[in-house]
DNA sequence: TCCAATACCTACTAGCGAGTAAGACTACTG
DNA sequence: CAGTAGTCTTACTCGCTAGTAGGTATTGGA
């Protein structure tokens, strides 16, 4: 009646830019995780920012430039959370092991991220494609080498380069998967859904019929 | 120099209803599959088809409805496809086998099929979700009962429903992925990308970089 | 206290694309 | 040669959204 602002004062509060920058970039990895790149109204990021459209197009560009800004932003948190997580001097299982529970770890506590990354950006033809391809085909290169890796210590050079990708992109793709699938349950600890999915890769189906399982090596017994 | 009708004719002609609805949702499965939901127009669409766009809406509906009808079209397409090659009276190891040869040749002969179903209707919140989730939920839930089946069978009932139908969204996330990545190198046949991922998820990597494979049991030997 | 730079706004334009109104062509039926 | 049912078209309306023009607060320095 007389009083004001409880959404949406009139005028934002005066903040330095960068800071205004960040707030922007996480208002549009929100809108374009729940709505996906064309649904999202550059409105509505604005107005989740808390600020008006002309910001928008000040700071961050055109609305492709401000996705494929997220897109880069989030694709690089993700894979330095699983770089930090992951053990180099270890041997080929644990490495994966580690890297698994990293990549799990993310996905749990940035949904959102996790939504522009896989499902948006991928089916976009632009060139936001590229960008995350090129995140993807780091990923998949990782686990390709880590493959190899460990197939040439064990005297064993038959897989290929383009047999050992291969192998690669099915992993990454199953965890992807599994990512989502974690979504619907989100009930269950990161740890376990990455302990399965170790199972599966690691020993495969017809090891887990016959109960035989993998489980990391304990730390100080 | 005055003949023409090489492209777009001034009148299309005149077609019985069936046979026009089929050259229509051919035409958006291949409008789609390049562009997306969004992206793909109404003009496009019932341009590539050679017909005006009230046709369309005569015929078809509304776009979400041409969509979701393509997307219903298509994934019974597939699941025909798969349950006609799988063999339901063998055991688990070549029930797979012969489902993932199914899948592999399906999307080599059909990739426009694939790409609407697996990139385009995943990303769109609409109803089309709940359809196309519908379709892989089938499919996970077929090989978890597959993979619950054979761990019962062997007497080791410690695989859970949940267990099972999470290891099973990863197996078919792996599908997809490495479905994704045979479009990138189309000069494997469909025969060996199969293999590849069979002896990912039977043996995993563990057997793998020892040198143990899976191969199918010799039909005639 | 003035000034300039920077943050911020309201209020538009422009164009694309879903969906439709109203009618024209074709073919079969009597 | 009607008449009628089904096929097909041109030529719109209308809403929505990317992007912008032009102007107003706020701050910090000279």
């Amino acid at each position: 009646m007389h009083a004001e602002p409880p959404v949406r004062a009139g005028r934002a509060k005066r903040l330095p830019r960068a800071v205004r920058e960040r707030q922007i970039l996480d208002a549009a990895v929100d809108v374009f995780s729940r709505l996906g790149f064309h649904a999202a109204s550059m409105d509505e990021i604005s107005e989740v920012a808390g600020i008006s459209k002309p910001m928008l197009y000040a700071y961050l560009g055109s609305k492709e430039e401000l996705f494929a800004t997220c897109i880069r932003r989030e694709s690089s948190r993700m894979m330095e959370a699983i770089a930090a997580g992951v053990e180099p001097d270890q041997p080929p299982d644990v490495q994966l092991w580690s890297g698994l529970r990293a990549f799990f770890g993310f996905v749990g506590e940035n949904r959102a991220s996790w939504l522009v990354l896989h499902r948006q950006a991928s089916s976009q033809g632009g060139p936001f494609a590229a960008e995350l391809a090129d995140m993807r085909g780091r990923a998949i290169s990782l686990v390709a080498a880590l493959l190899v890796h460990s197939a040439t210590t064990q005297d064993v050079p038959r897989a290929s380069e383009r047999e050992a990708e291969s192998l690669a992109a099915a992993l990454v793709g199953a965890g992807e998967s599994l990512a989502d699938w974690w979504l619907d349950h989100p009930e269950e600890p990161a740890g376990v859904v990455a302990a399965r999915l170790m199972n599966l890769v690691w020993m495969g189906f017809g090891d887990l019929v016959e109960g035989n399982v993998w489980h990391p090596p304990s730390r100080r017994s």
